[in-house]
Formats: C-alpha cells, sequence, structure tokens
DNA sequence: GCCGGGCGTCAGGATCGCGTCAAGACCACC
DNA sequence: GGTGGTCTTGACGCGATCCTGACGCCCGGC
C-alpha cells in the first residue's frame, strides 16, 4: 500500500493505522516519488494526496493509470464537484475530502480492495498422474477430465485438501454422509475403490489414496 | 439500473437524469419492492436509499449481497461515521450523503460500474460453433445472431462468465432468479435444454453446456 | 494351523436426478 | 380486447447414482 502525501503528520498518521490494520505501508511526499515507489513497489492500492509541492495530483493519477490497475483512493482538501468528477474520471476510485474520518477512510479502503481482488481463488491440487481443482470442481487425469459423481467429489476433496495428513474413518464419514454414519465404514470401502479405479494408474497398488489399516485414509501427492 | 428511494421527486430527478445519461433505469420505492425488481430484472448496478419505509436500507443490502455481485452505491441522509463504515462493510461499493451533487453522483456510479466490469480481457466469449459477446448482449452461431428471452440471457451469461468452473445448481437458480427459488431445479432443466437447442450442434450430446447430475452445470469452451 | 477383524471387490435393485414435452398463466404491446 | 411471446408448472421415461449384502483375501493373534 503506498501513500502518498506531503504533511509529514498525516503521513505518520496513516501509516501507523494502516500498519495497524494489518497492511504492509510505503509513503512518499511527491509526486516524483510517488511515481518510482509505485513501480518499484507495485502496491496493492495507491493513496493519493492532490496537494503535493511538485506535481499536481492528476498528473500523478495520469501517470499511474497507464499500467497501474490496481485502485486509486484520492485525498483532497477541495471538495468542489469539478475537482472530484475530473479526479474519479481520471481512473480514481474514491475521492475523500479532508478533514476526513479515519474509520470511513479505513472502510473505503477495505471496499477498494475488495473490489479489485476478484476471488480469493482456491488451490489446485496435483500429482504426477492427475490434477484436483477444487474451485472449478474438475479432476483431470493425464488431462482428460473425469467425471466423479457427488459423493466421490465429496470424498475426494475431503482428501486433498489435507495433503499428506491421515483422516479418521469417522471424520470422513461424518463430512461426507453427515453425523449419523459413524459407524458405515462400508461406504469408505466402496467409494475409495471407485475413486482409486477413475484416478490410479493401478488401482490395485495405489501411489496417492493410502489405507492406513483400522485408522483411516491419507492423500500422498 | 435499479434506483430505490421512496422520495417521489428524487426517484424522478434521478430517473431523468440517468436516462439521460443513456442508462436504462428502472425504480422501486421501498426494500421488498427493491429485491423483487433486482431478483427480476438483473440490473447491473442499484442506486440504493437507506431510509426505507418498510425495510431498513442495511436490510436491503444483506438481502441483495448474498447473490446480486454487481455494485450498490448507497445514499442517505445520515453522515454518521459508523452508518458509513456498516453500510461498507455490509457490502456497498460507495456511500454518497444527500443532498449530494448530481456530476458527483454520475462520476462516482461510472466508477463502480467501471470496476465490476472485468474489462482486463475481452467481453466475448468463444468456441468453435458460438460466440457470446457480454457487453453487446449478442449471441451468433455460426456468424448468424440468435434472439434469446431475458432469463435465457441471464443463465447463459452466469456460465460463460466462469469458462471450465463447474456452478452448482443453487447458485445459478440464486443468481438468475433470486434467493428465493433455491430448490426449483425444473427451471435450470428447462431453460438448460432451451439454451442447448439454440446453442449445440447436437442438443442430444452437448458439447459446451455440460451437467455433472447431482452438482450443477458448466460451461467448457 | 485355526480364527477373527479389517479391507477390497462385485453385482444386483431401489431411488434419485435429468431431459423432454406440452399445456396453462402471465405480460406487454398492438 | 385480441395476440404473440415468455415464463411457469406438472407429468413421464430413462439412465445414473447410491445403497446393500455377500464373498474372498491378507495378516496378526491364539
Amino acid at each position: 500500500m503506498l501513500v502518498v502525501d506531503d504533511d509529514p503528520q498525516l503521513r505518520r498518521a496513516l501509516r501507523i493505522t494502516l500498519r495497524a490494520a494489518g497492511f504492509d505501508v510505503v509513503t512518499a511526499e511527491d509526486g516524483r516519488t510517488a511515481l518510482a515507489e509505485a513501480a518499484a513497489a507495485h502496491p496493492d492500492l495507491v493513496v493519493l494526496d492532490l496537494g503535493l509541492p511538485d506535481l499536481d495530483g492528476t498528473e500523478v493519477l495520469a501517470g499511474l493509470r497507464p499500467w497501474f490497475t490496481g485502485p486509486v483512493v484520492v485525498l483532497s482538501a477541495r471538495g468542489d464537484s469539478s475537482d472530484k468528477v475530473g479526479a474519479l474520471d481520471a481512473g480514481a476510485d474514491d475521492y475523500v475530502t479532508k478533514p476526513f474520518d479515519m474509520p470511513e477512510l479505513l472502510a473505503r479502503l477495505r471496499v477498494a480492495l475488495r473490489r479489485a481482488t476478484p476471488l480469493p481463488g482456491e488451490p489446485v491440487v496435483q500429482t504426477d498422474h492427475f490434477t484436483v481443482d477444487l474451485a472449478a470442481r474438475q479432476v483431470t487425469v493425464d488431462g482428460v477430465p473425469v467425471r466423479l459423481t457427488p459423493t466421490e467429489w465429496a470424498l475426494l476433496s475431503e482428501l486433498v485438501r489435507a495433503p499428506g495428513r491421515l483422516i479418521g474413518q469417522r471424520d470422513l464419514l461424518k463430512s461426507v454422509w453427515g453425523p449419523a454414519y459413524e459407524r458405515e465404514t462400508n461406504y469408505l470401502r466402496v467409494y475409495l475403490a471407485q475413486l482409486r479405479r477413475k484416478l490410479e494408474p493401478d488401482p490395485a497398488h495405489p501411489r496417492y489414496l493410502h489405507t492406513e489399516p483400522g485408522m483411516g485414509y491419507r492423500f500422498t501427492p
């Protein structure tokens, strides 16, 4: 996160508050260093004061926008409508007039970040032989998609969400079939066999979906 | 674009101004009709007044957010910091206090729309057989335009916005018909058949709009 | 060597979910 | 008031999925 302001006190206040909110903060006190810092640090978001000593804030914005796709939140002492419209149309994502309320600014920064990062994408689990895309709900073996039934998918995703860790049969039964089925270990046997038949190169000698007798099952990538 | 406000004068003014700016506008005067309109009309953006006669504006926001992914711009006569922070954290994309300046509101709406539409990348989805232009709302099969009904379009655009990703039936129902229809899977069957009849080379053996039994549907280019 | 527990395998049959169709309700427009 | 298009609703047949029970195998304990 890059904070651009010429007032040392405000810079300091913002840095402390934003750090407390969990952000990494770098600062700049004028337009030129702001552009340099932005290029060097690749911030997720820029807080930009319009009243700078060297460059006009709108020039900084114009210098930023051709390549910087993250959100820019503008601070300004001037509250004229034309100023606001100009900055917003020039690429700013929000316009906050000074003096501002710190909790509100933080909320607006959260909104800007929320919009900019589309989804907290779920991971893709890979082995030498097959891949499991948890977000897309797709499994491919040697590159070709494989169809799984809902129960097979529920079981597999439980296993691959904890790579290398052993999962007890009771835990698996609870999370796939519900808490009422804690004792029906036959289900597990049947569906593990099904998964191995669809995923393992040699279902008789599993390389990825291992059985720990008496304990549970384990997925090893 | 959906405008929600209980003041008829303001509604009228907003409708006229927004129409002049090139937007299609539907209006609602209370929270319940707002939620119904949003589910029926699929607006790109919602302008929401917090002071409504029946529901609290934040309740409308809460009812909207689980399934409506477009931007929501909040209007309010109250300018307290806590109100602003609450609305912004509840999912609002901007918070404008009344009385507001119309050009500024328009600029803020433009920003919200700019951020919400995924401009990095072409809004055109293509397959070997048909193309879907999300921006122009047009579908062509082998180069010839095809007419889709509003519901068909809403369903198709949900699917092609996530190429390769499986979308659960509940998610589809929520985003196309609204959150009240989470269980009506018959709708999906009927409209998927409709889409396949219009888009697939062989509707009996779909190549692009796949069914994952028990889970949902998937568009694969 | 016998026994029992745990696991993998298999093949039915009950059940569920999907695709299809058509008729009626609803709406907007003429 | 009529008309065309769109949306809803219900019924039906078929295929896939899930459950279930039985059987054989391996391995450690007696």
